[in-house]
DNA sequence: CATCAACCTGATCA
DNA sequence: ATGATCAGGTTGA
């Protein structure tokens, strides 16, 4: 499988992983993973289900052929893929692709990792070091230390997210058999998911590579391009209908040409 | 349906 | 150093 490990672990999809001189050590499931660039692929160390990590890295997905079908609709943000070339969209699990991104609202990327790895000291089981992703349980279980996480206005509803999935009005799993969507219009009714959370986790996931989430950097970067503004419905609208099922991928290379223009320019 | 302030906190900027 | 500003948005008016 060809990745690389930096834009992918370190672009801000997944929360978990950090970077200490050539390792890269993140959390999946109940395992402490860490892993290291190779020339081939990478190396990885403490996984007890490589299937699984397989399926965590979309080793299905063709990242050429996926590159030549957006390049179809569009040359120009497919030529964008050679700043990171390599870069994979995660399937993360449903349930801690749906909290912690319910966490990611107005809040910075640094912020956002804090506040998670801080929820999973605070409720997660302990796997030696790191923790794992708390279950909606764990964190029912643990409420009074959710305060010392420092959520602010999102603690709320992190808490009642929890004891929906808990109870059964919210369902992970079930969510998972809906197309595009019907998983974001499921998503949204819940309280604290809008249209930019909803197609995160939609993609992020529960693995809707068309879905196309508009930041405050895409929507720059569009309006740039593009010409197009407005709505959150418009903009990401646009982006599904010019860059088709793999629009996800579009979305990535467009966000690091920013991050790459925005740090030449002082 | 579009607009807009308020929202917790802390990192970043002036 | 210390205060303003802003951040992978959502909500409710």
């Amino acid at each position: 499988m060809d990745v690389s490990l930096d834009p992918t672990l370190g672009c801000g999809q997944a929360h978990r992983w950090r970077r200490t001189g050539e390792w890269w050590e993140g959390v999946i499931d109940n395992d402490i993973v860490r892993m290291r660039q190779t020339d081939y692929g990478a190396e990885v160390e403490g996984c007890s289900d490589m299937g699984r990590l397989m399926r965590y890295f979309r080793s299905e997905d063709d990242l050429d052929a996926i590159v030549r079908e957006i390049s179809e609709r569009d040359p120009y943000v497919a030529s964008l893929s050679e700043h990171c070339p390599g870069l994979r969209i995660l399937k993360q699990d449903e349930w801690e692709c749906l909290a912690t991104y319910l966490l990611a609202t107005n809040a910075n990327v640094a912020r956002i990792g804090k506040m998670v790895e801080s929820v999973c000291d605070a409720c997660g089981r302990d796997l030696g070091g790191r923790h794992a992703f708390p279950s909606p349980k764990d964190i029912l279980d643990n409420a009074e230390r959710i305060p010392s996480c420092r959520l602010g206005f999102r603690e709320g509803r992190f808490i009642e997210l929890a004891r929906r999935v808990e109870d059964g009005e919210i369902d992970p799993v079930a969510i998972s058999e809906l197309d595009y969507e019907g998983c974001v219009r499921e998503l949204i009714g819940i309280k604290g998911v809008g249209p930019k959370v909803a197609d995160c986790v939609a993609i992020f996931g529960y693995g809707h590579l068309e879905a196309f989430p508009v930041d405050v950097r895409i929507q720059k970067v569009v309006e740039e391009m593009y010409g197009v503004s407005g709505s959150y419905a418009k903009v990401s609208a646009f982006g599904r209908e010019r860059f088709g099922r793999y629009a996800g991928y579009a979305q990535e290379f467009l966000y690091h040409s920013k991050f790459i223009a925005s740090r030449r320019t002082p």
